[in-house]
DNA sequence: CTGTTAGCGCGTTCAG
DNA sequence: CTGAACGCGCTAACAG
């Protein structure tokens, strides 16, 4: 506040334009019907004064805060400001405000997230961050208003726009499959959520559909940074017959791949291919930029708006709304090189 | 809101603890004094109804609405996001919320963005977007609530914290004229902003301390961005007498910087020195690891919170809050090759 | 179609 | 030190 007392009110409109504050309001809101020439004397004061609506008092009379929560892991990571970014614009669009709560600006007190959630009474909220406790989404859910999940423990959540991992991990499996690989290892995720799971599901599906053999020693455990990829990534390459590419859990653990590829004087690409998952801007920047599997995720920060504002207006919404993901070939993946090897012999000997 | 209508008012808590609403807003408050056993009463009872105040409800009454508008370039981006996360640690600690604007999103019209945050009636306006318009400044400046600016036109704003580019510009030469550089080129930033002649004021200032002549042809122009960067780098390694070093406008730029370097398949640091500026993430990530000027970005956006804070209390604040860089010294840098056969010549010979 | 009126939940005088 | 009463700016019935 501590708006210049002259700032104009609806009031003000209602004097000037000789009608009443309701007629005004209507006019704001375009609901109910208001003649045409008064509706446009109306509009036309509200123009002349820049009158613009008071979002407490509008809320506080509507019972309808018009903002809705965002909760989120880390603003730092570009996974979850890309969804972020959606989120707004979809918002934006529609009146809405969106408020991001960080859980990890909360550490330790995630009710506090929660409190201010309430006091500022947001219409709904969108949970994307992805290490939600039980007692989290409780606390969440308790709010009695629309949550809704984007990619988290949708078991704890009534409504969730996901994307579909398994897919995913299949898509950067049949990549390397044509490419020629045979020996392809995965450095799985942190084993509490979810997505580790379904990942780990879609790998073996696909080696299974392309009749490889299911090797667990080419399955480690990251924990989806870049440290504990690296040591998992050099685990895998002192195997006595190393794999010829790795499936990284997402893009940070590819990275981390990268790392302990070179520490071994190899190259990512033509020695070792490497395919990550999420596409976040640093898969672009890269050398050699990551081959992944892309998330819409602006898109799905997008829909989670949509379907909540649906929800607001008493749509109902589905339970579960999944997200395909699709494959962005760079340059981190090739032939294998024992597969460039036989071909070389099959061209030279067919001459 | 939607909120169950059973969400505890100021009403209930009077009634239950037996005082008037009065009293349970001056011990809510903490304002006005409120004998002891009465206040613990009422206390009690806020606990055992888990009352929250209603913000929007609060706002209106007291004008004033616990919101700060931050106003920045693209959340995508980690410089922003960096500073948005010490912003809203800092709003949190206060029981402040950060409306967060994002000018990519309202592109073409930042009007819609000055009026979002006019209609939220913030409380003050931390505009940290680089790229901001006279015009766009009289707008924020015209909401008549306390502006800041962080690492912005400064001409345009009363008040700003800013990074003091001249010495960052200025660490990052020292710390390759220590190296043994003497042919530094420099990857300067797009020429509508304050922070690229500040730089490369600083960048002139070091080399004319360390006694080397200021050559034009060694410092191009780029747009900050990876492209624009690497066409300016290529330029700078196709002169005749090409630089050991590059100091780039920023991380962004110099991983442009990285690019050019290996297209000509030359090492980064062993043949050719890069420095950034910024210090994002990103640059811990990039391999090899980059050198760069760090900006405390999630202090800067602290501070900037303190300090509109301290102008809402009436407090006066200081035109302007010089914050200083400070050298990370990571692996793309390394004594120039023509210095390191010159020393190895220099120990062969002094044996 | 338009105006009147009663709140929304809370802060804040002003009396007591 | 405490309570009653008013108003913040707006929406939403309800009358006309």
């Amino acid at each position: 506040m501590k708006q210049r007392r002259d700032t104009p009110r609806i009031y003000d409109v209602a004097k000037m334009a000789r009608v009443s504050i309701a007629t005004v309001s209507r006019v704001a809101n375009g609901r109910g019907n208001v003649t045409g020439p008064t509706s446009e004397r109306v509009r036309a004061t509200m123009r002349r004064l820049g009158y613009r609506p008071h979002a407490l008092a509008r809320g506080l009379a509507a019972r309808r805060s018009e903002t809705l929560g965002l909760v989120i892991t880390d603003i730092l990571d570009p996974y979850f400001a890309e969804i972020v970014r959606g989120a707004q614009e979809e918002a934006e669009a529609a009146g809405y405000v969106i408020l991001l709560g960080d859980t990890s600006v909360h550490a330790h007190r995630e009710d506090l997230l929660v409190r201010r959630l309430m006091e500022r009474r947001v219409d709904g909220v969108i949970v994307a961050s992805s290490r939600t406790t039980r007692a989290y989404a409780q606390l969440v859910t308790s709010l009695d208003v629309p949550v809704l999940c984007i990619n988290g423990q949708r078991q704890f959540f009534p409504h969730s726009v996901q994307i579909d991992n398994r897919a995913g991990a299949k898509l950067a499996l049949q990549h390397l499959i044509g490419l020629g690989h045979r020996r392809i290892a995965h450095v799985a995720g942190p084993s509490d959520v979810p997505t580790r799971h379904e990942r780990l599901a879609g790998y073996r599906v696909a080696l299974a559909e392309a009749g490889i053999a299911y090797e667990p020693q080419l399955v480690v455990s990251g924990s989806g940074d870049l440290e504990s990829s690296r040591a998992a990534a050099g685990a895998l390459l002192m195997l006595l017959d190393p794999p010829t590419a790795i499936f990284a859990y997402n893009d940070r653990s590819a990275i981390g791949c990268y790392q302990a590829i070179r520490e071994r004087g190899l190259r990512i690409g033509a020695d070792v291919s490497v395919v990550g998952f999420d596409d976040i801007v640093m898969a672009g920047w890269v050398d050699p930029p990551l081959t992944t599997v892309a998330q819409p995720r602006a898109e799905m920060g997008r829909l989670a708006v949509t379907l909540l504002l649906g929800m607001l207006r008493g749509e109902a919404a589905p339970a579960q709304v999944v997200v395909m993901p699709r494959l962005v070939e760079r340059a981190s993946t090739a032939p294998p090189a024992v597969a460039m090897a036989a071909s070389r012999r099959a061209t030279a000997s067919s001459r």
